[in-house]
DNA sequence: ATTTTTATTTTGATCAATCAAAGTCTAATG
DNA sequence: CATTAGACTTTGATTGATCAAAATAAAAAT
């Protein structure tokens, strides 16, 4: 059984090898994902080869092995469910989830975790918009376009929001981001990288570039 | 914030210290309920005490402070929430669910407890007839009366079970022992140190005096 | 009152996870 | 191509939790 460590890292470093792809995963960001200094990942790195959970290349990066990937896999699904149950069960905001999950997806069981799935009916993704894994591991693709690549005047459905943070969750539902919702871009601001625009019936409002390349829409 | 271990301690010397009352909680019961050596038991109190969970007073034993008595308290809570949900919600079998709880009991914030409290319906007490703490501390007192000392004939209510063993709960439950159900003596075997009982209109059956003492009844 | 037994404490060591700071590569820049 | 900045690795130390085994104290038995 890997440590509650051991799954954060596996964890780590599954998310980053989805994200920037290419095949091997660098140091400097799972030491900033994680935020230990550099010194620990390197030779946390060691160990988690030595179990077999990954290959290492001194100032390379790493990959993971398929064991390592399906932990990894294993507490994307868990973190996602317990999102879920504590949204939709328990009515917390969904700015308070990501922390609590973070920590019971080290204590929940498979049993317990499949009796979850099926008590919540099995749901395809979290309330942030992101896909659960199925138990064997297998995720849905999210779709690559966010708001900031949509186009003017064309009406988008939200899909998910890639920002956990509390400040940013709490702000984005004031303004009606939420998954599902449709939202239409009105207007593009190069000079002032900032955009302009309306999520269904509310009121207008505007979003920095960096905010909205933190949408994911399709259609 | 005391660590899981640290919570695990408290939990424990808590329990103790309510079971077999004299004051100080000798530090050989400590060991053996934790399951750990007599000396990592000693070096732990120290640290307890530093940080003032507790008083020791060496080759005698220890007391909790308020603080210390407050944390295990709070675990009594988590813990006992938790085994109901597994139980109510899940739908787990009362003898799955002590470990799970014993995990989860580490993970789960007071945000969270304190929803699940509501969502719930405030239960009085968990699957096996244990009385749940109120956010506050307050613990209803459990009767004292076993199966072993009740009287032949006289029609009592079964109040609670305090072997957590997977095995013995699957036999209690195959058997009718619990909570809530109605239970005749039918004869005491003082030389075979066995009672013969019925539990409601069950089909009779034996218990050993040891297995007796672990049904509280009540009536 | 000795001796023996049992309970507890001490000591020295280990293991996982971490950091700070010094050392070493590598790749980009001039 | 030599230098330098940034990324990475090494080293040595620390902390919390643990154990085994030796030492000691207290309680029980003789």
């Amino acid at each position: 059984m890997p440590s509650a460590t051991v799954e954060n890292y596996l964890k780590a470093i599954l998310k980053l090898s989805m994200q920037c792809d290419r095949g091997e995963v660098p140091m400097g960001m799972i030491a900033t994902s994680l935020g230990v200094t550099p010194g620990t990942a390197t030779s946390m790195m060691k160990n988690l080869q030595k179990e077999k959970w990954l290959s290492y290349k001194s100032r390379k990066g790493v990959t993971l092995t398929p064991s390592g990937k399906k932990i990894g896999m294993i507490m994307i699904r868990r973190h996602r469910l317990l999102e879920t149950f504590l949204v939709e069960t328990l009515g917390l905001d969904w700015s308070e989830i990501h922390d609590e999950a973070e920590e019971l997806e080290h204590a929940i069981s498979e049993k317990v975790l499949e009796k979850l799935d099926i008590f919540l009916g099995k749901p395809q993704h979290d309330p942030h918009g992101h896909p659960i894994p199925t138990k064997s591991g297998v995720i849905r693709r999210l779709p690559q376009k966010t708001l900031l690549d949509s186009l003017v005047g064309k009406k988008m459905k939200i899909e998910s929001i890639l920002d956990q943070s509390p400040a940013f969750l709490t702000y984005a539902k004031e303004k009606g981001l939420m998954p599902g919702r449709m939202v239409k871009l009105l207007k593009r601001e190069e000079i002032a990288d900032s955009i302009e625009l309306q999520v269904e019936r509310m009121s207008r409002f505007s979003l920095g570039y960096k905010s909205a390349k933190k949408i994911l829409v399709s259609g």
